[in-house]
DNA sequence: TTTTCATTTCGTAATTTTGCGAAATATTAA
DNA sequence: TTAATATTTCGCAAAATTACGAAATGAAAA
């Protein structure tokens, strides 16, 4: 009989960040403040996206308490980045999960 | 001024597969159904996972309708495996959405 | 047919998520 | 100081998520 045992911290860190990423604003956003090491102000955004200001606030808020954007104040907007570091991890959590090959047990001689 | 446009698909496909992975028993799940290939039945999981039957099996549910994974039935069981068209493209959909370097602004001559 | 077994579905409850508009905050401009 | 601007926080409501135990389901075994 398996005992029951708790969930590795590896996969519940995946989980964790894929909440993170389990709405499509947010999704919205990380790609946007990813790709091309971009940051944007909450007014540019919310012209984008089809929520208002304090949903795209709550949002923005989700991100970074999961560590994946910081602000920065550049008055009297707010300037937000990508956390290059917790972007990391999170892409290479993802990477050690993922790049589990479909077809691992074939074996070449 | 941007006009307010809906979310691209692929954003909103990544949003999807994210929440299906957005909690530890469901990575788990997926970790374990996907990498050598292995199959398995609601009561494996039952006894490794802090959580009850009727969970599990709505777990189990979440799963099957984000088409990660297919039950078969074989009396008393039913037989879990990860649909490996589906993983396949949450696979791809995830590297093209993360592939996406940190530094692809520098330019090297 | 009745019993047994694995699993799901139902009913319920607690918590979290999402979104809105109004009000608050904090900074710059007048 | 007052007004304007960008953004967040508050208060609220609707919907979704998570979990449980009990009851239902469906197939095999007795």
């Amino acid at each position: 009989m398996v005992k029951k045992v708790e969930i590795p911290e590896d996969l519940q860190e995946i989980a964790r960040f894929a909440k993170a990423m389990s709405h499509p604003v947010r999704v919205y956003i990380l790609k946007k403040l990813s790709s091309r090491n971009a940051c944007c102000y909450s007014g540019d955004l919310v012209d984008e996206l089809p929520i208002g200001r304090s949903a795209l606030s709550q949002h923005l808020k989700e991100l970074k308490h999961a560590g994946l954007i910081q602000g920065e104040i550049e008055a009297p907007f707010i300037k937000y980045c990508i956390n290059k570091e917790n972007w990391a991890k999170l892409n290479s959590a993802f990477n050690d999960y993922l790049n589990v090959k479909l077809n691992e047990t074939k074996i070449e001689i």
